[in-house]
DNA sequence: AAGTGGTCTAGACCACTCT
DNA sequence: GAGTGGTCTAGACCACTTG
């Protein structure tokens, strides 16, 4: 429990890094001990513990409120969700309403593919059919680790929503996520889902989310009308 | 030249602001003054300059090595352009060599659609063909303020990247890029020109790029053939 | 050897929140 | 009023780069 003084780590390094462990592990649940108490815990000056804090709390993990104290962070979702899943370029403006069929689920077992970038052989899938006002949108295809895929079964896969599921009732916390774009032509069956001619053409995400410690917590194919949606992205110098 | 120690913006965040000032108008070139030296120039504690460049660092606008002192950050565009731009499927494996072909350049008027985008009646138009090994890959159709096409045009469009001539010829620093990715079906102009069916999808990026002020350097439109690109976007939750 | 950034301490005052 | 985070100072030692 003690930080090395004697190590070539920076004892700030040390102590963030420790923080996080306990963070992450839950040992310290919603508010960490104020600074002058992790000042004599640790032995080390103020200075050094607002650095450590300071780094846990521009990666996200940490939120310090003036006069109260320093509480973990559970930034809402949408927040980085929003700028990853989807950007809806039509529903929102029309003020249409978002809805879901659930068209299969259960375990299946890995497709070559799916081993490839999952490295399981069995996985849970929930197959959905995303709607807004009743208007067929996209064709969301969803594999979990069948441990996790079981627990979400039990909820209404009617709403649109797993990933606050996941969160608040599964303790997941989604942390990063490596999404490919890309456009192709809709199968028959596809057409028909999305009521579309075999001629228009959808665009395709696959998406792999991780939580902190990289293990992968699900893997998305969604097949999109392109007429009814588009993908947007902001970026700027400063973010890596 | 002098910090106030009476207002309420914290001396630190005072002394960010004016540094970065002098960067970004190049009253500062290459390198800024030892820390020490900016200690006694603004009578501030050196932590206090500290942190004024750490929020600078962390911006990506400067850069400091041990021993020798603070530069200015010039990072290669590619580090965060390559997340932005493009992400080549399947040119990269193959090791094909990528070229271009200018097809058409001038000064145009906006239709109104480029007005509401840009704000500005006129513009500077390049018409690019992209290749991979003389594959055609990709039609891209960039817009400039006039000032900054006339200038780009002395260049040999022939050659793919712009961007470093912006930088390095121009002094143009890109800051900030809005993207949409969308799909549809090609016309018949544009599946000619990609050598491809009309029945046949095609990704379409649209993208505006910015300076640090918020001017609009570049308003971009590709064409991208689906079976030879695909996007990728990797985010993380701490990444705002 | 001199100069630079990196780390760390001890102590101070302030503005805010909570009760 | 007690406790919290936010700001700032003055000074120290270290590891590294450079001439």
């Amino acid at each position: 429990m003690a930080l090395d003084a004697e190590s070539s780590i920076p004892l700030h390094i040390q102590l963030s890094e420790l923080l996080k462990g306990e963070i992450l592990q839950g040992t310290i649940k919603e508010k960490i001990p104020p600074e002058r108490v992790l000042m004599e815990l640790y032995s080390v000056s103020r200075s050094t513990v607002r650095r450590a804090i300071a780094a846990l709390i521009s990666e996200g993990i940490l939120e310090s409120r003036r006069g109260s104290g320093t509480y973990i962070y559970n930034r809402p979702l949408e927040e980085w969700l929003g700028n990853l899943v989807t950007y809806n370029k039509t529903i929102d403006d029309l003020g249409m309403k978002p809805g879901a069929k659930l068209l299969s689920q259960g375990v299946v077992a890995s497709t070559q593919e799916l081993k490839d970038i999952t490295q399981m052989d069995e996985l849970y899938l929930i197959n959905r059919l995303r709607l807004a006002d009743n208007i067929p949108i996209a064709i969301e295809t969803q594999y979990y680790p069948v441990n996790i895929g079981k627990q979400l079964s039990k909820f209404n896969l009617d709403e649109i929503v797993l990933y606050e599921v996941l969160e608040s009732s599964l303790g997941i916390k989604l942390w990063e996520a490596d999404q490919v774009i890309s456009s192709t032509m809709p199968t028959k069956e596809e057409a028909q889902l999305l009521d579309i001619l075999e001629c228009e053409s959808v665009l395709v995400i696959e998406r792999s989310t991780c939580d902190y410690d990289g293990n992968l917590v699900e893997y998305l194919r969604g097949i999109f009308r392109s007429d009814m949606y588009a993908f947007r992205i902001k970026l700027g110098r400063n973010k890596l």
